[in-house]
DNA sequence: CGCAGGGTTGATAGCCTTCAAGGTCTGTGG
DNA sequence: CCACAGACCTTGAAGGCTATCAACCCTGCG
């Protein structure tokens, strides 16, 4: 989650194998046994998850440095697709925990990871549960640039769907498009169909943390 | 979060200390240091977390058995509280983690407890993000009654305010209120100022998936 | 050119919150 | 023992936010 590199990580590179694979792929589904792990080099990763009648939750998109499928126990609880074309590091699961047992900074770095995670997860339960629809593309918006800015103002990929989006902030497609359209209006960003650019960072901070009133 | 106890675990119970605590005791405040991890003997903890504008969120209600103020990585992001007079087993951190480093197997159980958490904290978006009211009153039931359930049909304590409910669902008072009305009118559940009685479990279990229509 | 998938905009409806008021229980002090 | 205060619980009415339904637009592609 952070931007930081741990040495013990380096350890997995020896396990490591580098893919490449097309949009849409499917590295595993949901409920899947847990073969590997992954860290993206290139391109935009999804995880999805689905209830029965078909409500469908998109957890993450992890990017370059961000790794996923370290969080499952023994199957994975989320899928995972490309949303673009992309390159990863694939790690196999059982040699991860094996070597997690002989070096205790590696298992303290995967532990690290799990509770960052954590960390990340309940910052989502607020932003699901506690924030208007402006709040919650508002927030992400500005994940977003902190994530994939160059830093200063650049446009930015947005490489994702509307309708990944709105799973993401359990909103509905047509409300994510109304809270764009209306930071249009407002001169507080500029949107292409697949890119976006942050004019007024100032006010998206307000409307991310702006409360109901 | 399971109810196996690994051996591992038991490790820890050499530098553990039992203490015992009145009601609306604060073990930690949400951003305090991570200097305790704690076990539940007895009684009822609550986790809360709130933002600036005094919106608050419950996230979980640890009981006998279960553990918490080990997801920290550096600092707490939850504040615990006693919910009612209570017994618990509390774990120096900095001794923990010195284990940890020691004891490969602890390191595991330790890491797998996280991914548990982290689990069933992706469990709970499903929840919150994306079921109605009355899903969530009643998954909440099923879910008091697996885990204090002493095993077919009795009554059962709720030793949480209505308030605490309805912060840990992410609804109003009211609501949670009204919801527990209509379970009473259905007689589907018996419900006491701080007890409830499940009558009909089909029909919550029904109601705990149901969809929205 | 026509089609398909995604994106945008508008109108309506439903669910939950908000605001308000009254009820019930518990503990405390006279 | 009783009365009272305060916290918690319950119920009702009105309003706001987002979902739903529907239509149209735009773009890329066969």
């Amino acid at each position: 989650v952070t931007g930081l590199e741990p040495d013990a990580m380096l350890l997995l590179e020896q396990i490591g194998t580098t893919i490449d694979v097309p949009r849409d792929y499917e590295f595993y589904a949901e409920g899947d046994p847990a073969e590997y792990c992954y860290r993206v080099l290139n391109g935009c990763i999804r995880t999805v998850r689905s209830m029965e009648d078909g409500r469908r939750q998109v957890g993450q998109f992890p990017m370059r440095g961000d790794r996923f499928g370290f969080d499952a126990l023994d199957t994975h609880c989320y899928g995972a697709e490309a949303v673009s074309n992309a390159v990863v590091r694939r790690y196999p699961r059982a040699m991860v925990d094996n070597m997690a047992e002989n070096y205790p900074a590696l298992a303290r770095c995967l532990r690290e990871l799990a509770l960052g995670h954590l960390r990340a997860t309940h910052d989502r339960i607020m932003l699901l549960g506690r924030k208007s629809a402006s709040e919650r593309v508002a927030s992400f918006v500005l994940d977003m640039e902190l994530r994939c800015g160059k830093g200063g103002g650049g446009r930015l990929e947005l490489p994702m769907a509307r309708l990944d989006i709105a799973d993401h902030l359990n909103l509905t497609v047509e409300t994510v498009c109304r809270v764009l359209t209306m930071l249009k209006k407002e001169h507080i960003v500029a949107i292409g169909r697949t890119t976006i650019e942050v004019r007024d960072r100032r006010a998206l901070q307000a409307l991310a943390c702006d409360t109901r009133h």
